[in-house]
RNA sequence: GGGCGGUUAGCUCAGCGGUAGAGCACUACGUUGACAUCGUAGGGGUCACUGGUUCGAUCCCAGUACCGCCCA
């Protein structure tokens, strides 16, 4: 059945990817050789509420044109295909789901029924991009889809993999190495999802914003003399002030403060510092007293050079206030409201002052529990309180003024003295998920001690053991990982893997339980509970046995009681710990930043802790291939943890590429429009299409810049190997048998370029240069094969020559197969179509990857055959240039030639004759006269257009030759007139520069003489 | 402010010491038995700027300008 004109990419793909799945194609070890080393790449786990985007079609591409090539070259391969469970995205999706089809909500259901629901909502919705994998063509091993949630608890059946069982057991080795605590620390705060998130998940954005000036009036009506002076020392403002200068963007967190504070070398707040100031907001029979103290964090030259500083809501004031030992009042609720618990404000007021006296101290969980909002603004959102703060202080005459020239309502242009705001661009922390505002909150979370497990991650790229693409990667890694902070690792999530430590009370004196624990005086709900750990002991296991059994041996020592105190211990659920009733562990209600577990992706998803055979097979891994924005959020994270679980690095190779772009390097948004779906590309062009974009965009450290024009430009060439391949098919080419040895120049030569193609893609693939190996082969399918093989081959297939046309058909059907197996990477489904279409045979996809090498290169082949090529583009040129009908064949004539010149002539006269259109060949001792030249290499051949030359334009023509030609000439002998050049140049430079010249000077000879035959016609 | 990178043909990008390359776009011609998703020919570049190293610099070094990205 003969091929049809294209190739039908929509009909086509589906049904090929399914016979790859059902023959097993895609499975771990598919065509490996015995004894093969094994080659493994890890996807990057999309999230398992993901779609496909073109970052997902570019970064999955690249890995599957590597894992086909290893796997045809016969590696043992196994490309680990899974999805990441996303607690805050899933958790998101399902919450939205329940509401619009009006369940009750997350509360509601209570934690176990809502993450029944979430499994459900994964096993019906989740993993939508596998499939969008699969129409790009993903050689993943489906049969080992991992999740990294599976084998939770609650998880239902399908879903029993052992990732939980990873990275529980993660967690409490490094708990018990001490690499992992949990501690009241200022973190960012999503007040949308009511949760803490790691400093990555935060961006921040400038905003149009305002910068406040209040006053903050001395204690006890107290006095200084304000002096500021310029550079030189001269006083330039004087003034007696009972007050020191604030500038903030956010008067709500005044509410807050702990001190004033100054740089300890500003002079003009010297007379001041230790005194008490006024907060100047709240009730005024309760204003609060704040030290002013120094600290090295103000910048004089900013601003007033004083600074108010509220530990519990900035992570610059954080540092000063746990240096300067200031307390850090929260603030704010979960949601960012401001809070509206515990005692009122007089009494929190009366306390806060008590310590900012120095008359009483807090504990962190005291410190907590006081309440500095005033009463009336109690509950109100963070926004709204702000401006509330502004507009009390304002009318209290304690915002520093400034004159303003307005017009009244006559026009006329008056003075006016307003509050000093400045508007002002700030840099303002959002959440990359909720983008709401992230405020800085103080609260009890998990950390990981990363300085401690840092080291080893570092000393494996220094030593190049593993090796980060591009290079600038490696620095931008050490420049993070150098300065790396603590991890926090805790959310106030419900989807994710729950902090498996449990909490009993202490035992404080030997037989006695905290008292606060065993009498306490209401029920704490376990959401509150979390937030005051003071007398707590924490027991960290894989299973609540373990537990309960370390629990045993905590009390049996400490106290003194009988078996129903330790029949007694148990689990609370989630109705919290009563009172009065028995004593109890709980468990802590917060589960692992889902990073956490995806940095374990490597060794969980091969079956870890167990020994698992893939485990010895595969780990580590080989490469990583993922976008260089997640080079902390993962690949840092996975060379730390694998390093500290296992002791061996995770990969040995890691490639990281930028973000897609439109065609003018906008970045895809939604709301700028410019989103380019995968799939709609697919659809139009073909996935091979996108797939030869995105490897032919893939140059080390380029920019990904999509443009369809030249998706287009890659389907037409996969239109025109169908072509070549179907001009094969119409000429029994034999395609499928032996490699041949053929006699004739033109099939010896294609071999040759067949084998130097090879030879470029082969270490292209291998230092990942993706956009090389794909351009080195458009070229040879395009510009070798089908602009000159194919061309050539054609009088040699209909020639009379039996046995050379049988060898003709015989190597143009191995270079058909050729060019399918060496773009099956890149090209899988229209490789794999004409593979089957054009022999009867196996999948192309499980064919063994050629290692042909120099040997096919024969040079003399070779140089004929690029001989006839130049010749041929002479002619054509010259006729171009001097109006020859294109269709119509014209005389030659040679005047002299050497031997060279006169075999390859010889041996291609029907090759030349029929691409140059040239009907006959005549030696003559000289060119008649409007004789158009064609010099070539050891020969100068004539057109004989007396009839139709334009002599000015073959004048023109042949001038511009010449000039181009005096350049070089000029050039290479300057250079060989050089005596240093002689001296210093590499001998083979100085003999190459010598064959250039010659061959110019050939060449440029020839020209002259054409010009002065010219000359004679006019 | 700190870090990383970029500036080469109209556009998108390779090249990174020894005659400036590709694809697309553009111009002209062309249905010649694989292909008009095509063919043939052609035009188009002081390789951002200024210095330095070198026999020789688009390439190495330093500085300048502009443009990105990441982190404060």
């Amino acid at each position: 059945m003969a091929l049809d004109k294209t190739f039908n990419a929509e009909e086509a793909e589906a049904r090929i990817y399914r016979a790859w799945e059902e023959a097993g194609c895609f499975k771990a070890g598919a065509n490996a050789k015995p004894e093969a080393s094994s080659y493994c790449i890890m996807i990057p786990p999309p999230n398992v509420t993901g779609v496909l985007h073109m970052g997902h079609a570019f970064n999955n591409t690249l890995q599957d044109i590597l894992i086909r090539w290893k796997r045809m070259q016969g590696f043992d391969t196994l490309w680990q295909p899974g999805t990441d469970h996303a607690g805050i995205a899933t958790q998101m999706v399902v919450e939205r789901t329940l509401a619009e089809t009006q369940q009750p909500g997350r509360r509601e259901l209570g934690r176990e029924a809502f993450l029944e629901k979430v499994w459900e909502w994964k096993e019906t919705s989740g993993g939508t991009i596998k499939g969008q994998l699969k129409r790009l063509g993903a050689s993943c091993d489906w049969s080992r889809e991992a999740f990294t949630m599976s084998g939770a608890p609650g998880a239902p059946a399908g879903n029993d993999g052992n990732f939980h069982d990873a990275v529980i057991k993660v967690f409490v080795e490094m708990y018990n190495k001490g690499l992992i605590y949990r501690g009241k620390r200022l973190v960012n705060w999503d007040p949308h999802f009511e949760t803490a998130i790691s400093d990555l998940e935060v961006e921040n954005i400038e905003v149009a914003g305002h910068m406040w000036h209040f006053k903050y009036p001395l204690a006890g009506g107290a006095t200084y003399t304000y002096v500021e002076k310029d550079e030189d020392g001269n006083v330039t403002l004087e003034e007696e002030r009972d007050y020191i200068s604030i500038a903030t963007t956010r008067p709500e967190t005044m509410l807050g403060d702990g001190a004033v504070a100054v740089h300890p070398s500003d002079e003009r707040y010297a007379p001041i510092v230790g005194k008490l100031c006024e907060i100047p907001v709240g009730p005024k029979e309760h204003r609060r007293l704040i030290p002013i103290i120094t600290d090295e964090y103000p910048d004089p030259d900013f601003g007033s050079g004083a600074v108010k500083i509220t530990g519990a809501h900035d992570f610059n004031d954080y540092q000063v206030a746990k240096r300067g030992n200031i307390p850090m009042y929260r603030l704010m609720d979960t949601r960012g409201t401001m809070r509206d618990d515990g005692a009122p404000y007089s009494e929190a007021a009366e306390i806060a002052m008590a310590v900012a006296k120095g008359e009483r101290s807090l504990t962190e969980a005291e410190t907590d529990a006081v309440n500095l909002i005033p009463d009336d603004l109690r509950g109100l959102d963070r926004f709204e309180a702000r401006k509330v703060v502004v507009e009390q202080i304002t009318s209290e005459g304690l915002a520093v003024m400034t004159t303003q020239a307005q017009k009244d309502d006559e026009g006329n242009e008056i003075t006016v003295t307003v509050p000093m705001v400045e508007n002002k661009p700030i840099m303002q922390p959002f959440g990359d998920r909720s983008k709401v505002v992230i405020e800085p909150m103080l609260t009890d979370q998990w950390f990981v001690d990363t300085a401690k497990i840092v080291g080893p991650a570092l000393d494996k790229v220094r030593d190049g053991t593993v090796k980060i693409i591009p290079e600038s990667g490696e620095k931008v890694y050490y420049h993070w990982l150098e300065n790396i902070e603590p991890w926090c690792i805790s959310r106030q999530l419900w989807w994710g893997h729950q902090v498996p430590v449990w909490y009993g009370p202490r035992v404080v004196k030997s037989g006695r339980l905290d008292e606060k624990w065993h009498e306490p005086t209401e029920a704490i709900p376990l959401s509150e509970a979390a937030w005051n750990h003071d007398n707590e002991v924490e027991f960290s296991f894989a299973t609540w046995a373990e537990v309960k059994s370390a629990a045993r041996d905590y009390y049996k020592s400490k106290l003194i009681a009988d078996e129903a105190f330790f029949e007694s211990i148990h689990e609370y659920g989630d109705e919290g710990y009563t009172p009065g009733k028995t004593l109890g562990l709980y468990r802590d209600p917060d589960v692992l930043d889902t990073w956490f577990s995806s940095g374990l992706w490597p060794i969980g998803t091969l079956g870890w802790p167990e020994e698992t055979d893939a485990l010895k097979r595969f780990f580590p891994t080989s490469t990583l291939i993922t976008g260089q924005d997640i080079l902390f959020f993962w690949v840092a994270r996975m060379m730390m943890m694998q390093l500290a679980v296992t002791d061996e690095i995770p990969f040995d190779t890691v490639y990281l590429h930028g973000l897609v772009r439109d065609a003018k390097g906008k970045k895809m948004s939604k709301s700028t429009g410019n989103v380019i779906d995968p799939l709609d590309i697919v659809d139009e062009y073909g996935a091979d299409a996108l797939r030869f974009t995105n490897a032919a965009m893939a140059s080390i450290g380029g920019v990904l810049k999509l443009d369809m024009e030249r998706i287009k430009g890659y389907r037409n060439f996969g239109t025109k190997l169908w072509n070549a391949a179907r001009f094969a098919e119409m000429n029994d080419a034999v395609c499928g048998a032996e490699m041949p040895a053929p006699k004739a120049t033109l099939n010896k030569w294609i071999m040759g370029e067949t084998a130097k193609v090879l030879a470029v893609v082969n270490p292209a693939l291998d230092e990942f240069r993706f956009n090389d190996a794909a351009q080195a082969l458009y070229a040879f399918v395009w510009g070798k094969v089908c602009d000159w093989y194919v061309e050539f081959s054609k009088p040699l297939l209909n020639s009379d020559d039996e046995a050379l046309a049988e060898e003709t058909r015989h190597t143009m059907g191995w270079v058909i197969d050729q060019c399918l197996i060496l773009l099956h990477p890149i090209m899988p489904f229209i490789t794999e179509e004409l593979w089957s279409q054009l022999a009867k045979r196996d999948h192309l996809m499980l064919e063994d990857w050629p290692s042909y090498g120099d040997a096919l290169v024969d040079d003399a082949a070779d140089r004929e055959m690029n001989w006839v090529i130049n010749l041929i583009e002479s002619i054509r040129s010259a006729r171009a240039q001097m109006h020859v009908t294109a269709g119509s064949q014209v005389p030659m004539i040679v005047t002299s030639w050497d031997d060279m010149a006169k075999d390859a002539y010889a041996t291609n006269e029907t090759l030349i004759k029929r691409l140059a259109r040239v009907e006959s060949l005549e030696e003559a001792d000289t060119f008649p006269k409007g004789c158009v030249t064609i010099p070539a290499a050891g020969a100068t051949f004539g057109l004989p257009l007396a009839d139709i030359i334009d002599v000015a334009e073959e004048k023109a023509r042949l001038e511009k030759t010449l000039a181009k030609l005096a350049k070089e000439i000029g050039g290479l002998k300057g250079r060989l007139g050089n005596a240093k050049f002689i001296a210093s140049a590499p001998e083979e430079v100085v003999t190459e520069t010598r064959g250039n010249l010659a061959a110019r000077e050939e060449e440029d000879a020839k020209i002259k003489e054409a010009l002065a035959r010219l000359a004679e016609l006019t």
